[in-house]
DNA sequence: CAGTATCCCAGAGGATACTG
DNA sequence: CAGTATCCTCTGGGATACTG
């Protein structure tokens, strides 16, 4: 049988637990735009599609202080702005993919296990 | 040069988007404790640190809803409820595992980064 | 034991307008 | 262009008490 669960099974497991910041409901797309090169400020919003200049400002302020990004600011008028992935942010390429992988296999799955669940509370509210 | 950015660069692109769901703060931590087999709700309780029965409720349904674990309930008084993962739930163990070497790996440069983002901003209250 | 039922709050995120 | 500044909403999550 299975053993008794550790009540200390999480300390000194930052694993699980420290990734709040991307926990960010933009996070994933903003890396992904800047994997495959440099991108201006304007440019991130393209395909964000959604997203106010005060949430990205925000999240990529984010991102610069936890090491993700480097921010390049080119002087001049009119302003010039560059992100660009770290080393560090670079590095994050591999755990999304795979992750991505997972849902691309699955995603079905889910969309079925949930359609069913909302086709019970459908048969609950008729009943 | 770095083609621009696709407008469309996340139409039907669920992959970054769909895990809306897997931001909730204990879904990882309530996985990792069912991995290892059945766990009743009280169990589960012990090592997840500090949650409240209504959480733990709200999140054990979402994760039915979406098909990742299944709830087993035994007639009788006191009642006795177990909840196990399915096989989708199992499947993301993967996915978790490279997540936590990621982290493994680099937490210490995380950490590293937002300290200096810290120092920077003492400098900059100090002056 | 395995949950509900209530009430509450901080903070993520959005809308809009403005600026160096 | 690359952001700030304000204001506002909404909801994830916590505290506490109660129940079949």
């Amino acid at each position: 049988m299975t053993e008794p669960l550790d009540p200390a099974m999480f300390d000194g497991c930052s694993d699980i637990d420290l990734p709040i910041r991307f926990r960010n409901k933009w996070m994933g797309k903003i890396l992904l735009c800047l994997e495959d090169g440099r991108r201006r400020y304007s440019e991130l919003q393209i395909p964000l599609k959604g997203i106010t200049p005060k949430v990205l400002a925000e999240s990529l302020r984010a991102l610069e202080r936890d090491g993700m990004i480097t921010r390049i600011a080119y002087p001049g008028m009119p302003p010039r702005v560059e992100y660009e992935l770290t080393e560090l942010g670079r590095s994050l390429r591999e755990p999304r993919e795979v992750w991505c992988k997972w849902v691309d296999a699955h995603v079905h799955e889910l969309l079925r296990a949930r359609m069913e669940a909302e086709g019970d509370l459908r048969d609950l509210n008729a009943s």
